[in-house]
RNA sequence: GGGCGCAUAGCUCAGCGGUAGAGCACUCGCCUUACAAGCGAGGGGUCACAAGUUCGAACCUUGUUGCGCCCA
């Protein structure tokens, strides 16, 4: 972050497990519990047998894996049903039988008992609206120790709950399978089973989903255990009421429906976790049997036992907005920044962290007024990285960047503006080496167009005002010594200024990124730099002292702007032309103008040049190469200002002696006739012809089928009609003027 | 299995009712005095498929196919 020129505050960095933050970690906890929003209970939950703890529904990575499906019999004759599992060896905790209360198939079971095999046990057949007389044999086991599904079908049916694994998934259940692994017992189970004639059928290879633990990878087990829960129904609720009235605001929108999703359907959250590392649950036990929460004031009774477990994480995690900022106390920070602008963060960790600091957040600060109850007013979602063909990262697949090495490589601003570039809210970004050598080379621009700039002279005004008068305040417009090319790249400039503006504001870092590189390498350098040459080589001190000030001034403009996605060269670059000390505390740029006039003429001189620099490219001519030429008609255009330019632009020198038009080519309603010493490639020229014949012939067809239609020129807004009409006057006159010059090639 | 999203130039992506765009890659020509990590010019797309709505659809609706993500 450091090498990246990231501008935070160092000295607020914090660690969840700080003295303040451990404060603000009890407290809630304390506040939530004599809330009746924690509590302990026997629940199914997620269980790592390596890592041995519990695990939220969310540390919990579902993939599809091969196991196997495998029908048992129960029971014997009239009295028997097959179930089918992907976990045989869970039927030692087997406490009944389930079917849907539709199912025909079984009525004449329900209520009756079954025989479980390899026990001595006898279990009951119950009727459950939640089995699905779909799946398998439309029965299923009911294992409510091991299975969460099974544990809400116990409870429903009063079942009781029979453990047979221990926590590191080895069998207690006594009998021959007692002390095998789960993965041993399994097979171990199923080949007895068979042994009794009570496999009816094998599915194997079997796909389906199982769950892994997101640290370790091993496959979860279902585990009924005591542990710690936060009841979230009503702090969800009011997390999800905060972004529905708009007081958050998550960007980009599309979000919300996975945020509702989650939010207006979250089960209790499992808090405890049974690690060496985290904080502690603040619940201490007495010894006859005393169960007290303890405030971070209070010290627990002598010989009191604290419980062994931790808290999740996400738990601190989840305080972060308002912890780091000194709460619980009523702290000047916290009621300076406290709810905080924004969050930047990524979606994948919407639910992790977002959702929970705001159920958190709104409930810590319940006292205030609902509008600054929140912990952030917005919240920015950005993609992952990923690589330059859109895969995901992963060490296995070595397609991983190192940051630093590209800083080495590229330099920290090109990685930085490779990044901002590709970054659309909510959408991953592909970054390869390719891009970060292209921002590299945008840096070189930069560089080499100020170092043009201060060669040539560029000046600021005093305070970087802009050229032109009323010197200050409102809607500028510049003095009449400005030249048509000033006005149009200052009335650019202000365009770019408004559009990053609106563009940042969204969070569409990426559309600001590229605003700016068009905005300074084809417009600012391409074009307004080479038209700068002309005055500036003129002798004329006037029109050059004019255009080292606008030089200087969008030049200062476009640094500012560009300052935040590549903070290293555009402070250099600024320094050096302002001689200020730096340009993190220059104002953002807030000029206004706008000039139509200029940008018309701007863009007729630009289509004008690139015409003629296309007769020139296919005429195989040397771009140094000077040809005498002529521009007849210019003095009724509105370009009768540039000729010189356009010459500067396309080396054209004016028509000396023995001047003989060889090719003429009207455009933007000038002539321009070209001396090209009778070498004219006529077949080139023939080409490039007919290439804008077909083109102006397609446009003309395209635009005459629209405009023959009745319904179109009755239906469609009048302003369209009207744009359709002058289409085909232009491709028209196109046509014929190509057709023209066709023909005088023959 | 449920939900959401995406299919546009060789690659990565913008555009989201009124003439198909960018960067990179590609072809050709250039040491044109800021820049060869550059300059100029050029080629390349029935906007996944099929119906529908509309004067008009890459864009709206429905379906199909293929991918991705989230949740079970």
């Amino acid at each position: 972050m450091r090498r990246l020129g990231d501008s935070v505050d160092w000295s607020r960095e914090r660690f969840t497990m700080d003295d303040g933050l451990s404060r603000a970690v009890q407290t809630i906890f304390k506040r939530l519990y004599d809330d009746d929003l924690i509590y302990r209970a026997d629940r199914i939950i997620n269980w790592c047998p390596r890592c041995l703890t519990a695990l939220s529904d969310i540390e919990v990575d579902h993939s599809d894996d091969e196991g196997e499906l495998v029908y048992i019999r129960y029971g014997d004759g009239e009295h028997s049903v097959v179930v089918a599992t992907t976990r045989a060896e869970t039927m030692l905790g087997d406490t009944a039988v389930a079917v849907h209360p539709d199912d025909d198939r079984y009525q004449h079971l329900v209520g009756t008992t079954v025989e479980l095999p390899l026990t001595s046990r006898s279990i009951p057949v119950v009727a459950d609206e939640h089995v699905d007389p779909s799946f398998g044999t439309g029965a299923v086991k009911v294992t409510p120790a091991h299975d969460p599904n099974d544990f809400e079908i116990g409870r429903r049916h009063d079942l009781p709950g029979l453990s047979i694994m221990d926590e590191r998934g080895v069998i207690t259940a006594p009998g021959p399978f007692q002390g095998l692994d789960r993965f041993e017992a399994r097979p171990a189970v199923v080949a007895a089973l068979r042994e009794e004639g009570r496999i009816v059928k094998e599915v194997r290879p079997y796909v389906h989903a199982v769950g892994h633990c997101s640290r370790c990878g091993t496959t979860v087990e279902p585990r009924q255990s005591l542990q710690w829960f936060v009841r979230v129904a009503p702090l969800a609720r009011a997390a999800g009421d905060a972004v529905r009235d708009g007081r958050v605001r998550l960007s980009p929108p599309e979000m919300n429906a996975r945020y509702f999703g989650w939010v207006d359907d979250m089960h209790d959250w499992c808090i405890s976790r049974q690690l060496w590392w985290g904080h502690r649950i603040p619940v201490f036990y007495g010894p006859n049997g005393q169960v007290r929460c303890i405030g971070p004031d209070e010290t627990p009774p002598q010989g009191w036992t604290q419980d062994p477990d931790v808290l999740d994480t996400w738990f601190s995690s989840a305080l972060w907005p308002f912890s780091t900022l000194g709460w619980p106390d009523d702290t000047a920070d916290l009621r300076a920044f406290y709810p905080t602008s924004v969050l930047v963060t990524g979606y994948d960790i919407l639910f992790f962290w977002v959702a929970r600091m705001m159920m958190f957040g709104l409930y810590a600060m319940r006292d205030r007024k609902p509008a600054d109850a929140v912990p952030f007013r917005a919240v920015a979602l950005h993609g992952l990285v990923r690589d330059a063909y859109g895969k995901k990262m992963s060490k296995s697949r070595g397609n991983t960047v190192d940051p630093l090495d590209w800083i080495d490589r590229f330099g920290a601003d090109a990685t930085r503006f490779t990044l901002a570039r590709g970054s659309n809210p909510g959408s991953d970004t592909a970054i390869s080496e390719d891009w970060a050598a292209g921002s590299r080379n945008f840096c070189n621009k930069l560089w080499n167009a100020t170092r043009f700039a201060l060669l040539n002279g560029a000046v600021l005004a005093p305070g970087g005002r802009p050229p032109g008068d009323p010197p200050h305040g409102g809607l500028r417009a510049p003095h009449a010594s400005l030249a048509t090319a000033d006005r149009w790249i200052l009335s650019r400039l202000s365009s770019v200024i408004a559009e990053v503006d609106r563009l940042l504001e969204q969070y569409e870092f990426g559309k600001a990124c590229e605003a700016l590189y068009h905005f300074a390498w084809d417009e600012f350098c391409d074009w307004y730099v080479e038209l700068a040459k002309v005055p500036l080589s003129s002798g004329d001190a006037r029109a050059a002292g004019t255009t080292r000030r606008v030089l200087g001034f969008v030049l200062d403009q476009m640094l500012r702007l560009l300052h935040p996605v590549m903070p290293f060269v555009t402070d250099e670059l600024w320094c050096a032309l302002t001689g200020e000390d730096s340009v993190m505390v220059a104002a953002w740029p807030a000029y206004e103008f706008s000039d139509p006039a200029a940008e018309a003429d701007v863009a007729s001189l630009m289509r004008l040049v690139t015409e003629l620099r296309r007769f020139r490219s296919d005429q195989g001519l040397r771009p140094g190469q000077r040809v005498p030429a002529r521009l007849a008609g210019i003095g009724s255009t509105p370009l009768s200002a540039h000729e010189e330019s356009i010459r500067a632009l396309l080396r054209l020198v004016p028509p000396g002696d023995g001047f003989a038009v060889s090719a003429a080519l009207a455009v933007e309603g000038v002539t321009v006739e070209l001396d090209l010493a009778g070498t004219v490639d006529v077949e080139a020229e023939r080409k490039r012809l007919e290439k804008d014949l077909a083109a102006a012939r397609r446009e003309a067809e395209q635009a005459s089928a629209k405009l023959g239609s009745v319904s179109f020129t009755q239906k469609a807004p009048s302003e369209v009609v009207a744009k359709t009409r002058q289409r085909l006057a232009v491709a028209e006159a196109d046509v014929a003027r190509l057709e023209g010059r066709l023909a005088s090639l023959a």
